[in-house]
DNA sequence: AAATGGACG
DNA sequence: GTAACGTCCATTT
């Protein structure tokens, strides 16, 4: 971590390789960007200071450090890359809201996506309020204890906490009320920005002639289960809506640990085990420092090719001998080293035939399936599991989410992204933060400290027939509907879909990541060159869940044409709500459509059934719940 | 259940 | 020439 004062005001930048995955505000005037090429960066300030980061291990352990902290005010942490952390504080409201007076007058922390905050009561939205409280003490116990900066967002689902999160970018904290959830995701540039679609599934997306979010929001919901399958469509409009009905699942220790390096070329058998051999010492090393025991070893390697570029990796893995396991877990690190470099090529020659030329860019190894400690009893030694806290808890938590109260949990998650472009501003803390943050990881340990929490929330007024919502649909949204809607939606005919969970509800905190801001490696995405955020839109939107059976089933057609109404941007009506539209018959919308018609084309919509993808749909298997998945405890930390 | 690739962050 | 991880899912054997 960087933290030499002098070079707070100095044009900075973390180099991996020929490339400047992150940077400082200050570099950041200067016309640096995230992912930007050493040359390129260089051009554009001459004077920037570079420093390595390909060695990640300073950013893993103080992201293990973050997570733990956030896991000592509350268990249910999910990470998401190295410098995000999801984080339900369901539990936390709850206790304080029933410790809260009554009369207790207070105000909400940070700012309120879209409006004043003094505009705001907090009484309005207790929960919310509650869990912005929430975020600022970790936020100030994130800085404190490990002198990292960072912002959190506070919402009623990960979706939402994602998003609002980075709406005021350095060093600060934004909540979203219910009703400004239209306005966020509508305010989103593209459907890249919507997280959960990456590039594949925006290309599958525009092949369908669809780019903005409000393109996917009116789209035939049986229209795109043709493309995606059933649940992927639904889930996929869901986002599209700021649904997001997910479990913050705790993540615990890593379930893989691997380490690879990319290179120009490597193209003879002698160089490629002696790059296996310099990259499993240090894997093994580490492997050895958490204590598990792989079961599983893994290769992977990259090719280069002219064409095709891209991604494209190939792996070989096998069961690990068990002796080698040992040694491992226990002591003889360089006996293991040497066990495992024979056993690594042998993988490596299943992918590549020596007699022919080749021409490898990166290698990968991993060691997988760990299992935890074993012979002994569970007495001393080794490496101790400080939290131990098992796939049981995790059940518990969510299953107690299911139940908790009349629906109104708050979820809190906070996303984070650390990164942030926004121009520089308070350089102090930011700055400070920057270095740190730049480069957290590890793990290791960090004391409890408890505190804490809440009460309810509350999805007040209207008493809803919770019970018969169907899943998928946002209480706290419903809420917010007609009451005819309400009713349709509560009757018999929308209570399939899927079991899963959730309906859960409503108002759910989500305190997004308090990250680091800017991490190298992982979340790359972040950045969004903000431009929604901003807008201040119009207002809220209410949506409607799906689940109208006319869209649920997978075929039923009627639509089964290739052209459906869909309006764009232009010519539909800004008083429209799309959720509404897009649930009302398609006879209904083309009427509708028609008489809107009007404006200029403008976009390019070819709703053109896309060329070679190939379309999985019907035959959605439902793989029953993944309910035990084996998820190992949290040994990681150490005490 | 293990192996492998893909998608996402 | 996006880097260095890591997670979870789908499919195949």
């Amino acid at each position: 971590m960087i933290r030499n004062p002098a070079l707070r005001d100095v044009p900075l930048g973390i180099q991996q390789k020929y490339i400047v995955v992150t940077c400082n505000y200050v570099a950041r005037d200067q016309g640096v960007t995230k992912l930007m090429t050493v040359a390129a960066a260089k051009e554009k300030c001459p004077q920037l200071v570079l420093v390595k980061g390909e060695d990640l291990t300073h950013y893993r352990e103080m992201s293990y450090k973050l997570t733990e902290l956030l896991m000592s005010y509350c268990p249910l942490v999910e990470r998401l890359g190295f410098d995000e952390n999801f984080m339900d504080i369901t539990k936390m409201v709850e206790r304080r809201l029933a410790e809260t007076p009554e009369s207790h007058n207070f105000s909400f922390q940070g700012h309120v996506y879209n409006r004043l905050s003094a505009d705001v009561k907090a009484s309005d939205h207790p929960s919310l309020a509650l869990g912005s409280h929430i975020a600022a003490e970790l936020r100030d116990a994130i800085h404190s204890q490990l002198g990292l900066t960072g912002c959190a967002g506070v919402a009623t689902n990960k979706l939402l906490a994602k998003l609002v999160s980075g709406a005021f970018k350095p060093n600060q904290q934004t909540s979203l009320l219910p009703e400004d959830v239209g306005a966020i995701v509508g305010g989103l540039s593209g459907l890249r920005k919507v997280p959960g679609v990456g590039h594949q599934t925006a290309k599958r997306l525009q092949a369908l002639g669809l780019v903005s979010v409000k393109d996917l929001q009116l789209f035939p919901l049986n229209a795109l289960g043709k493309e995606f399958g059933g649940p992927s469509a639904r889930r996929l409009r869901n986002l599209s809506l700021g649904i997001d009905d997910s479990a913050v699942v705790p993540s615990g220790a890593p379930q893989s640990l691997s380490d690879e390096d990319s290179f120009r070329k490597i193209s003879t058998a002698k160089h490629v085990s002696e790059k296996i051999q310099e990259l499993l010492v240090s894997l093994v090393q580490r492997m050895h420092k958490d204590g598990r025991q792989p079961q599983t070893f893994r290769l992977t390697l990259r090719r280069y090719s002219a064409t095709n570029k891209w991604f494209s990796r190939e792996s070989r893995q096998c069961p690990m001998p068990n002796h080698v396991g040992q040694k491992v877990a226990s002591d003889g690190a360089d006996e293991a080293v040497v066990q495992l470099v024979p056993l690594a090529m042998k993988l490596f020659h299943r992918m590549v035939d020596c007699s022919a030329a080749f021409h490898l860019t990166l290698i990968n190894v991993c060691f997988s399936n760990l299992r935890t400690g074993g012979a002994a009893v569970g007495g001393k030694g080794s490496i101790t599991s400080f939290f131990t806290h098992s796939a049981s808890q995790s059940q518990d938590a969510s299953s107690d989410h299911q139940s908790s109260a009349r629906g109104v949990m708050t979820r809190c998650t906070p996303p984070q992204k650390a990164v942030s472009t926004e121009p520089p501003r308070r350089s102090g803390a930011e700055l400070h933060g920057w270095s740190r943050t730049q480069r957290p990881a590890v793990a290791v340990k960090k004391p409890p400290l408890q505190m804490e929490s809440g009460s309810t929330t509350s999805s007040h007024p209207k008493i809803t027939p919770m019970h018969r919502l169907p899943p998928d649909v946002d209480p706290e949204v419903f809420r917010l509907l007609p009451e005819e809607l309400q009713e349709e939606l509560s009757s018999p005919a929308y209570a399939n879909s899927r079991p899963g969970l959730s309906t859960s509800s409503p108002a759910v905190v989500c305190v997004p990541d308090i990250t680091t801001n800017g991490s190298p490696r992982s979340v790359r995405e972040s950045q969004n060159i903000d431009k929604g955020a901003e807008a201040k839109s119009r207002t809220a939107v209410t949506r409607r869940p799906e689940g109208s059976s006319a869209f649920l089933g997978e075929d039923v057609t009627e639509g089964g044409r290739t052209s459906f109404p869909r309006p764009s941007d232009g010519e539909f009506p800004g008083d429209v709500d799309p959720t509404v539209f897009s649930e009302l018959p398609l006879d209904v919308q083309r009427e509708l459509m028609s008489g809107w018609r009007q404006q200029k084309a403008a976009l390019k919509t070819p709703s053109s059934r896309k060329p070679g993808r190939r379309s999985s749909v019907g035959k959605d298997r439902k793989t029953a719940g993944k309910g035990a998945q084996a998820n190992n405890l949290l040994k990681y930390f150490k005490p």
